[in-house]
RNA sequence: GCCGGCUUAGCUCAGCAGGUAGAGCACCUGAUUUGUAAUCAGGCGGUCGCGGGUUCAAAUCCUGCAGCCGGCACCA
């Protein structure tokens, strides 16, 4: 007998120990049949497990949120079991559920490519009607790794080989196609429904280690109906829409090209939109107390050979040769360029904490698989900072970079900022010490700010500890953009040093920053956070004044005037051509504001203004528009200023 | 770098049982002077990514390379 408890706080009692399916038919013959697991104190469990104790249980049905998961781990295992079907031989490897769907990646010797797809897919659907029901077992691993190896499924025997000693193996039975798992699942394939779709095929290493097999990987998507589906795939066009790739090129910004992969061709309008993100950091920069240099992009090899990127990163720097055969590195990052500019004569500890800021191009030769359009590039700009300062104020600089970090980021509407701590790793270069401090004083910058983080633990450089900054955009993925880190390499290998008080020199610490992290990347997350429909601050033309007819022109011109001079980036659309082509086409640059200027306009010095994506027009008098528009077009950190 | 796919006019794409290229938009010209997301007509425009091969004949088949796209691995 046992008593167990249900979500509305009732207790109902059985006879032996009742399963889920049984539990749920007591309650109500309705809730029997949409029953998919349960979870049993808690825990996600199958319908068929035996409860032996008193429990608190809840039924889980398409409704709950734990069922989309299982779904989706379910949705892997017929279209694993669909494969095998289609293609015996194939081996089955892994096949979890994922963030909006499943994967599972199976070993063959021909990979599956997209036309399989819809092959696999109806096999699925099959499986789905025969409602197989799907039946857990315990089996002796001996027996698993034997049944594996039997079948040909040497990477499941694999699997089951790794499985902490102790640990039951648990095999699932959906008709006579068995997978290890570790479950729970549905009772049935029928439950699995058809909301469901194969979206792509990969490869993707053998637990993966590119030292290891590839295997294929076939995503798919899943969701408890078919609604949620239309809508996700709806969701996926949209996201398509604001890819920066497409609105780079609709917007005439950017453009890359066959012989220099990986680094962007900036247009005028795409240039206008990083320079003014430049000037803004400058300004931010300015304001917090920072200097800022410039250092060559070009040096010779033996700085790289001291800063020890020459071992490290080698393969992925860029080297040019000159006739004398003097080999120079172009450069990949930026701080041993600002150490040159620090170690320029005496540091007083009377300069510290001195914070030198680098607009800094930087190149590095990333894999040809990594590039992505603006995200992922070879050629980039870094707002890198490099702070020089001693132990005791380094508290009080982190704390001042993650106080701008996040200020800045609100400026562009981020105001969800995961930050990331990763202390020290296992190799690594310093005393416990040192790492002791430095770890505090980065920790002890966050805890008395009270912005919450989360421990990446080991996951620091071998030089010293990090923060991470992650935005999450409007459409909800996640950057990773600004960081902040401690090291005591280059400090070290560059003997950099200060005067102290006592006469003697010292070791300063050195922070490295960077807060958009890359401008290339930035513009990019910026362009796909708005849609390509960029504020009036950062948008690449302000204002178009759109003539009706010739009638026109002469105000027009003197409306554009009037926008110039109060500072605002703007142009003029005399053309003869209909209005409706032209609010059309400007609308598809993304001009924030179109001022439509007619025989009434003229006559009245009025101007017809109409807002991007807004139907609406206002009949404004030239000043009232030019003020208006003026102050929209101000930088975040200009508002309220005179 | 690895796996798969793709590469035809400025853009989006069609053409592929092999017989030396086509549409829409853009662009140019002309007409139209127009009131808030495409006015009409005409015209221009392509070494079919690059190299090699098969063939009487290759955009189409085979092959090498490059770039791009989707993943994986990588990201100082």
């Amino acid at each position: 007998m046992v008593a167990i408890t249900l979500p509305d706080g009732s207790v109902r009692t059985f006879e032996g120990s009742p399963n889920g399916a049984e539990i749920a038919q007591a309650i109500g013959a309705g809730l029997a049949k949409s029953a998919l697991a349960m979870t049993l104190d808690g825990t996600l469990c199958d319908l068929s497990t035996p409860i032996t104790r008193d429990a608190k249980v809840a039924i889980v049905t398409a409704k709950s949120v734990e069922a989309l998961e299982l779904m989706r781990h379910d949705a892997a295992h017929v279209m694993a079991q669909a494969v095998q079907e289609l293609y015996p031989g194939t081996q089955v490897t892994i096949g979890p559920a994922i963030e909006n769907g499943f994967y599972y990646d199976f070993a063959r010797d021909t990979p599956f490519t997209l036309d399989d797809l819809p092959k696999i897919e109806a096999r699925m659907k099959e499986i789905v009607a025969r409602d197989l029901p799907i039946v857990r077992e315990e089996w002796p691993r001996a027996k698993a790794i034997e049944h594996f190896k039997k079948i040909g499924e040497f990477y499941k025997a694999e699997l089951i080989g790794a499985i902490p000693a102790g640990e039951v193996v648990t095999i699932y039975r959906q008709g006579d196609w068995l997978d290890l798992c570790r479950g729970p699942h549905l009772p049935s394939t029928g439950k699995l429904g058809t909301a469901f779709k194969l979206m792509k095929v990969a490869g993707a290493y053998w637990r993966g280690d590119s030292k290891n097999a590839m295997l294929s990987r076939i995503y798919g998507t899943a969701w408890a109906n078919e609604k949620d589906l239309a809508a996700y795939l709806t969701m996926l066009e949209e996201a398509e829409k604001r890819d920066h790739r497409r609105l780079g090129r609709e917007m005439d910004l950017f453009h890359f090209q066959e012989e220099a992969p990986g680094a962007a061709f900036w247009h005028p309008k795409g240039w206008t939109v990083f320079r003014t993100l430049v000037d803004y950091m400058r300004r931010r920069q300015e304001a917090a107390g920072y200097v800022e240099i410039n250092t060559p992009e070009v040096m010779d090899r033996a700085l790289w050979v001291t800063s020890g990127h020459w071992d490290t990163f080698r393969e992925n720097m860029f080297f040019t040769q000159t006739e004398d055969e003097r080999v120079f590195a172009i450069k990949p990052m930026n701080c041993p360029g600002g150490i040159q500019v620090f170690k320029q004569g005496i540091k007083s500890y009377r300069d510290l904490p001195l914070r030198m800021a680098e607009f800094g191009k930087v190149h590095r030769y990333e894999p040809s698989g990594a590039l992505h359009g603006l995200m992922r590039v070879r050629a980039f700009t870094q707002d890198d900072a490099h702070i020089f300062c001693t132990l005791d104020e380094m508290e009080a600089e982190c704390r001042q970079v993650v106080e701008l970090i996040l200020d800045i980021y609100k400026d562009f509407g981020f105001d969800s900022v995961r930050i990331k701590f990763s202390d020290r790793p296992a190799k690594r270069i310093g005393d416990d010490a040192t790492w002791d401090k430095l770890e505090a004083a980065l920790k002890g910058a966050l805890d008395h700010m009270g912005h919450p983080y989360t421990l990446n633990p080991g996951e620091g450089a071998f030089y010293g500890p990090k923060l991470e900054f992650v935005l999450r955009d409007a459409i909800g993925r996640d950057w990773q953009c600004g960081t902040l880190q401690v090291d005591m390499n280059l400090t070290e290998r560059f003997d950099v040093n200060y005067v102290a008080p006592d006469g003697a020199k010292h070791r300063p610490v050195m922070l490295h920053r960077a807060l958009f992290g890359s401008l290339e990347r930035f513009t990019g997350i910026l362009i796909e956070h708005y849609a390509g429909r960029l504020p009036a601050w950062l948008a690449p033309v302000q204002a178009v004044v759109a003539t009706i007819t010739q009638e026109g022109d002469d105000f027009a011109r003197e409306v554009e005037t009037a926008l110039r001079r109060a500072g605002l980036r703007v142009e003029a659309d005399r053309r003869n051509e209909k209005i409706d082509l032209k609010v059309r086409e400007h609308s598809l640059k993304k001009v924030p504001a179109i001022l439509v200027v007619g025989k009434r306009e003229a006559e009245n010095r009025t101007v017809a203004l109409r807002r991007l994506g807004g139907a609406k027009q206002e009949i404004l008098a030239l000043d009232q528009a030019i003020a208006t528009l003026a102050r929209e077009a101000l930088p975040p950190d200009r508002v309220g200023t005179p």
